[in-house]
RNA sequence: CCAGGGGUGACGGAGUGGCCAAUCGUAGCAGACUGUAAAUCUGCCGGGUUUUCCCUGCGGAGGUUCGAAUCCUCCCCCCUGGA
């Protein structure tokens, strides 16, 4: 049901193209998930997101919980018909959430660099406003204690009924100390086996590696969850303090992972670090970075980044030859800026999907580079523009 | 013409004797954003190249006061009601 076959490995790096075959169609690897947390793809109309080139999705099992969306799907559907995405979607356990809300939101910052310039940096176990325990977490939800334990999570996103589905861990922080990172590590590993428990073989379960920005913890996770029976894997939690260290955990976690199971790589998804993930192994990525950029009037293109903002007199499309609403109607810069000044929600959905179709054409120009054996010559190209 | 209410920085709109170069919002400028607390957040936003420093400044001109965007006088303009 869940086969994944290497089609082409890279003679200079870990990088491969595959094929995962799902229950909605096979997914060609690398590739990216559009963040769709709450079921709908921010700013994108739901009939239109099929007239987009979206090959994967991934949902939030936290949100769609707590915003009471789950009990919506009657028992044996699936949140693709309330997507509207017939393809592949895959389903986050809340264990970002366990992260985003507890430290993340305590200590502002995000999983990788601190989110505010000067950010201290300082180790900091303590100011968890959630309650981790060996059961679960519990969290506060407008006003209603909100409990997510591994098994609840698993109970959760089968009614959701994702395609790919991850077991239920503990995000940490780039600030967190290494002792606490390993305890949460092994939290995270009984709980994988508390997720393994439940049968399941509609879905395919990712167990996620932990351990931090610390090698032995990164090499200890991967090795206990590499033998585990599942069909593939969440690189996750704290990629360290500075963009580098990224690619230090993926080469301590991915040498220890079977080269014939697909690795995803939880929240990544800049220009600059799907290649360089890519190159260390990496199949399966999700970021936010498309769609809230996007949002915020950042719009990618073949030569970099552009802020609507730096071109809003302009009377020329947003990109030449990109095949995306706004271009393809022809909106201009100028005519897509006054959509954001009047806070037209057209803005939002013209921004959404020229960046969707520059991360799906990105993806499909890194499957191809690699079956040609071309990656270098790509990389190069794009990073060119996108140096980080 | 009479009565009443107003004129504040690009705009909207606070402030009604000192803590006011003047709250706040918008626009503007500069950044950020990586399993979405995010259509969000941070900084700047009269001038002097940094400043705990100086200058200009709340329709205009005078005045009262140690001190005025705030009080008084006259003038100009706007709105509402009445003739």
């Amino acid at each position: 049901m869940f086969d994944f076959t290497v089609l082409a490995q890279d003679s200079r790096s870990r990088a491969r193209a595959g094929s995962l075959t799902t229950p909605h169609g096979d997914l060609s690897t690398p590739e990216l998930a559009f963040v769709a947390t709450e079921g709908e793809v921010k700013a994108i109309p739901a009939d239109k997101l099929a007239g987009l080139p979206a090959n994967l999705l991934i949902v939030n099992t936290y949100h769609l919980y707590t915003k009471r969306f789950i009990e919506k799907i009657p028992p044996g559907g699936s949140i693709h018909d309330y997507v509207h995405f017939q393809k592949p979607i895959m389903s986050d356990s809340g264990g970002f959430q366990v992260f985003s809300l507890g430290f993340g939101k305590a200590h502002g910052i995000g999983k990788v660099a601190p989110i505010f310039p000067g950010y201290d940096l300082r180790s900091n176990d303590a100011d968890n406003p959630l309650s981790i325990t060996e059961e679960g977490v519990e969290f506060n939800f407008d006003g209603r204690k909100i409990k997510l334990t591994p098994e609840k999570s698993i109970e959760l996103q089968k009614k959701i009924g994702a395609d790919i589905i991850f077991a239920f861990d503990e995000c940490t922080s780039p600030l967190n100390s290494y002792n606490y990172t390993k305890k949460a590590m092994e939290l995270t590993h009984r709980w994988l086996e508390r997720c393994l428990r439940l049968p399941n073989d509609k879905q395919a379960l990712f167990a996620v590696v932990q351990g931090g920005h610390f090698a032995d913890l990164r090499q200890a996770s991967a090795r206990f969850v590499g033998k585990q029976d599942v069909p593939g894997f969440g690189i996750g939690g704290s990629l360290g303090r500075s963009k580098e260290e990224i690619g230090r955990v993926l080469d301590w976690s991915i040498p220890l992972l079977p080269v014939e199971k697909p690795r995803h790589l939880l929240g990544i998804g800049q220009v600059e670090d799907i290649f360089a993930s890519v190159e260390r192994g990496v199949d399966l990525f999700d970021c936010v970075v498309p769609t809230r950029e996007a949002r915020h009037k950042v719009l990618y293109t073949k030569k970099g980044k552009v802020n609507l903002k730096k071109i809003k007199t302009s009377e020329e499309p947003l990109e030449a030859d990109c095949r995306c609403p706004a271009c393809k109607s022809k909106l201009t810069a100028r005519q897509l800026y006054e959509y954001f000044l009047k806070k037209d929600p057209l803005a939002f959905y013209y921004a959404t999907g020229h960046n969707i179709v520059f991360f799906a054409d990105l993806m499909k120009r890194v499957r191809d580079s690699i079956l040609d054996h071309k990656l270098p010559a790509l990389k190069e190209e794009m990073l060119r523009y996108y140096g980080g």
